[in-house]
DNA sequence: GCTTTTCTCCAAAGCGCTTTGGGTTGGCGA
DNA sequence: TCGCCAACCCAAAGCGCTTTGGAGAAAAGC
C-alpha cells in the first residue's frame, strides 16, 4: 500500500494525505481522522526512502567507529553508550548508522555522509585533546555532539563527566585513608579524558605535598592485561603501592587479579579504586549487590550518558544555530569492599 | 555535483553516465574511462537516498537488539559480534542499521523493516530454543541468518559454535584432572546455546559415571555478579565444588573474585573453565601474554564470527533462493592458569 | 546492395513521497 | 450584490537516481 492507492482509496488527492498524516494545519479535522482511520487499517506506513528522498532528511544519526588496526580492540564503552542513545533514537524515529571504519578511513566516513547526507548528524566518541574531527564536522557543516571533550572545548557542543574533580575526589579519598604509595593505571592520555583523570589525581597529590612516583603511572589501552601487567610490574618490584587508582573497572579487574596471586587481600593489603561506567554486566551496583559493590569507585552512567546525548544532539538537528550545548556531569563516589585503610 | 550536472559537463545522458560508473557493458570502454575521470574529479558520489529508492535496494542490514527492559543489559557479547559484522558490511557497501526496541516491540521493528524495505537482511543473535523470529522473518520473506541455533535448526541459515563438543570436552578436561565436585555457572537455558552447553556438560559427567550436583547447576544471565554469588554460596555451603564451568569469562571473572575473598587460590584450590569469546579487552589470549590467559577456557572468536555471519548473509541477499547455509564451528580448548587437579 | 546484427547512446518513465502554487467553496462585511 | 478572506483541497513539480524501450550508426551477413 502506498500514498497513492490509499489517496485513491480515499478519493483525495496525495496531498491532502499526506498533510493529513503529518499533521499540517490545512486539513479539516473530520478529514484528517478519516485518512488517520484509513491508513490504519490499510496498514499503511509511508516509505522511508522515497521520504528521504523528498525531504533530504535521512533520519538518522552517524556513529562512526574506528577499528584501530592493531589492537583490533572494540571498547566495552561503545556499546553501553549506544545502547542508551540508540533508545532515544528509537523512540524519535531515528535511525543509527553504525560504521566501522578502519582509523585512518574516518575522515573520508565523515566526508562522505556530509556529501550525500546520509546522516542528519553524528556522534563523536572518545575524543583526544587535539581531536581533527571537531573542525572537520564544523567544515562539513554537519551537527554533532562530542561525548567528552577536547583540549579546546570551545564553540561545539559536548557532554562530559567531571573527571578532574572525579579523580581528585577519589585520590583524596586514598589519601585520606593514609595511602602515600599511589599508582595511577590510566587510559590512553592522547584521548582527553585520560588527561584530566591525570591531572586530577596530580593536584589532590600536590595539595597534600605528596608527590607521585613516575613509575607508578601508566597510560594504555583500558584491557584487563594492561591492568595486570602493570600491577604485577609495580607489586614485584618491592616496596610497591598500597592503592591503585584504575580509569577503567576492566584494568581494575587485572589488577585485582594481580594482588590475588600475590596472596594480597584486596581492600586490605591493597586498595583498588576505579572510574565505574556503569557498565550493567559487570553489576558494579550497590542497589542490586547485597554484598555491595566489588570496588569502591566513581561511578557515571555510559549509557544514561548515551541517552542525554543522544536528546541533545537531535534537538541539535532541529535548532542548528543554537548556541553550544554543554553540559558536565558530577560523579558520584560510591564505596565499595576494594578499598580500606593503608597498612601500616 | 549530481548525476545531471555531470552528465551535462561531459555532454552525455544521465542514462549513460550511471551505467558507465556501475560497469554495464552498454558503454564503449573509451567513454566509461572519461565519465569515470571526470567522476573522480568532480568528487562525485551518487546520492545514496535517490539510489535507494530507484533501486529498491537498502544496501542496509539490520541489528535489532532487544533491551531487556528491567535488567536493562547489554550484553558485552554483541559489540564485538557487531564490530566484526561492520568490518564486513562497510568493505561491500551496505550500511548497518542497528535498532535498540524493548524486547515486547521486536516483531514489529522486524514488520516495520519488511514493510518498507529498509533493509535488505537482517541478523539475528542470541536465538532461543523456540525462537519466534525465525518463523516471523520466514513469513515475512526477509532474508537473514542466525548466529546460533534454534531447537529446530532447519531451513533456515545459521552460524554457531559446537556447543555440547566444547562442554563437553571442558568437562572431560576437568574430570581428567580429577575433579568431580563440579558446578555448572551457565547462561540463561532458554537461550538455545546455553541449553547444548549444558548438554555437553551432562553427557560428559554421564560418561565417566559421576552425578552432577543439582544445586550446582545455576542459569542467569552472564554478568560478573551472577558468577560471584553463585560461587559465593557454593563455596560458603561446606564441601563445596572443586571445579567451575562458566558460560562466559565475565561470569568467571565473578567467581575468581569469590574465591580469592575466600583465599582459595585459582588453579590448585579452584579450577575454573569457561567459554572464552575471544573479548579483546578481556585479553584473555595466549598470543599477546606471555604469562598465558588467566582461564583456561573454550575460545571461539565472537569477532569473526561476527565476520563470517556477515559475508554469509551478504551472500544470502544476492541469492535468496540457495539451501540454507550452516556452519559449525569448533572451539579451542585453551589452556591457561586457572586449572589444576583436583585438591586432595 | 540490402537487410540484420551489434555497438553506443539517449529520452523519458518511473521509484513514493513532500511541497509549491494555486483553485474552490462558503461565509461575512460593506 | 459584490468583494474578500478563510478554510480545504488539488495538480503537478520536484528529490536524484535506475531502467525500459528504442534510435542511429557502424559492422556483419547474404
Amino acid at each position: 500500500m502506498n500514498l497513492k492507492q490509499l489517496s485513491e482509496s480515499l478519493g483525495l488527492s496525495q496531498t491532502t494525505v499526506s498533510r493529513a498524516l503529518n499533521g499540517y494545519p490545512e486539513v479539516r479535522e473530520e478529514t484528517r481522522l478519516r485518512v488517520q482511520a484509513a491508513a490504519e487499517a490499510a496498514n499503511y506506513t509511508p516509505n522511508a526512502k522515497a521520504r528521504r528522498l523528498a525531504t533530504g532528511r535521512a533520519m538518522a544519526i552517524g556513529h562512526v567507529m574506528p577499528l584501530t588496526g592493531k589492537e583490533e580492540l572494540v571498547n566495552p564503552i561503545f556499546a553501553d553508550f549506544i545502547a542508551g542513545a540508540g533508545e532515544i533514537y528509537a523512540r524519535e524515529g531515528y535511525d543509527l548508522l553504525l560504521s566501522m571504519v578502519p582509523a585512518e578511513g574516518t575522515e573520508a566516513a565523515y566526508r562522505q555522509m556530509a556529501a550525500n547526507a546520509s546522516v542528519d548528524a553524528v556522534m563523536v566518541q572518545a575524543p583526544t585533546m587535539d581531536d581533527p574531527r571537531v573542525p572537520l564536522l564544523q567544515e562539513l557543516g554537519l551537527p554533532f555532539l562530542v561525548h567528552g571533550r577536547t583540549g579546546a572545548p570551545d564553540g561545539y557542543s559536548w557532554l562530559d563527566v567531571a573527571n578532574i574533580r572525579a579523580f581528585r575526589r577519589a585520590t583524596d579519598f586514598l589519601l585520606d585513608l593514609g595511602h602515600r604509595k599511589i599508582a595511577l593505571i590510566n587510559g590512553q592520555e592522547t584521548l582527553d579524558f585520560a588527561r584530566r583523570r591525570r591531572l586530577g589525581f596530580e593536584q589532590a597529590m600536590a595539595a597534600r605535598e605528596v608527590s607521585p612516583n613516575a613509575a607508578w603511572m601508566r597510560s594504555d589501552v583500558m584491557t584487563e592485561q594492561y591492568g595486570y601487567r602493570a600491577a604485577c610490574e609495580m607489586l614485584d618490584a618491592g616496596d610497591g603501592p598500597t592503592a591503585f587508582l584504575a580509569s577503567s573497572i576492566i584494568p581494575a579487574i587485572g589488577i585485582r587479579r594481580a594482588a590475588g596471586e600475590r596472596g594480597l587481600r584486596i581492600g586490605r593489603d591493597v586498595s583498588i579504586i576505579c572510574h565505574d561506567d556503569g557498565l550493567s554486566y559487570m553489576g558494579n551496583e550497590g542497589i542490586s549487590a547485597p554484598d555491595g559493590p566489588a570496588f569502591t569507585a566513581t561511578r557515571s552512567s555510559i549509557r544514561a550518558a548515551g541517552q542525554r546525548c543522544a536528546e541533545i544532539l537531535l534537538s541539535l538537528i532541529d535548532n542548528p544555530n543554537q548556541p553550544a550545548i554543554q553540559e558536565l556531569w558530577d560523579t558520584d563516589l560510591s564505596l565499595g569492599r576494594s578499598t580500606g585503610p593503608a597498612p601500616a
